[in-house]
DNA sequence: CCCCAAGTGCAGAAGGATCCGCATATTTAC
DNA sequence: GTAAATATGCGGATCCTTCTGCACTTGGGG
């Protein structure tokens, strides 16, 4: 039971971008070709789901992301963690660093955020 | 187009684990309630796919994993990436370590971890 | 008031994943 | 040789996602 399937990721990620949109707007904007009804079947889905809220604007409705987008993409990374990594987020952080080749500037960037986001004050901007 | 469904990954899993396996074999081991028909459709599908391939062996077929389960993993990352960091797994990574919290136990063992494999000659093990 | 562009609702086709039952073949035990 | 157990082949049902066509409704300009 994937969150998102790729279309509905797709629409997804229009509405994180752009803010609320009525159907034809989302249309407007699409990365790829696609009729009106058939992104009108996907919203239908997503509101089903629950990740997105609808509200009447004339005769119209504009459609609103609830579900947020770091939310999604935190829930999508969980999923794999559970699938590869015991379901450990910080293990699957953990391949990763051991996987990717970083330069040392890399690996400093990497300190400072880990850095910035863990102990200590979170208010602080940065030196 | 996502390279592994849910119950493709389901088997994966398993051969990953144990090795090559008859589809009984499978099914023997798997952690829920499953057909022995269902299961040879999915087997069916990784094999289309090139996922696995299969070898006769007296009258059953033998199934093994041709994708790598390490190959699998980043490349789900990668889709992840795509979908949420521009396509960059070391922005994925950087985003990661951002809303993680970690301890700094964790962020010394990632320091470590990150060293070991940047530069320097990668066949060492370690101090 | 009348028309039309913009919007919705609906029914259903197409394709893929998942699941199932049953017929058939082959190995093994006796 | 024969029967039971073990496997496969296959046809098809079901569900979900994605897509399409078409009929209907409504708001607003003239």
């Amino acid at each position: 039971m994937p969150q998102f399937t790729a279309g509905e990721l797709e629409v997804m990620q229009i509405l994180w971008e752009h803010g609320a949109k009525k159907p034809a707007e989302i249309q407007a904007v699409f990365p790829r070709e696609i009729k009106n009804a058939a992104l009108r079947s996907v919203l239908a889905i997503l509101l089903e789901k629950g990740h997105v809220t609808r509200r009447q604007v004339g005769k119209a409705f504009v459609y609103h992301a609830k579900t947020r987008r770091n939310g999604a993409f935190r829930s999508m990374i969980a999923e794999l963690a559970d699938q590869f990594c015991e379901g450990s987020t910080r293990t699957l952080l953990f391949n990763l660093v051991q996987s990717e080749k970083l330069s040392d500037d890399d690996i400093a960037e990497l300190e400072r955020l880990a850095k910035d986001t863990s102990s200590s004050s979170p208010k602080r901007k940065k030196s």
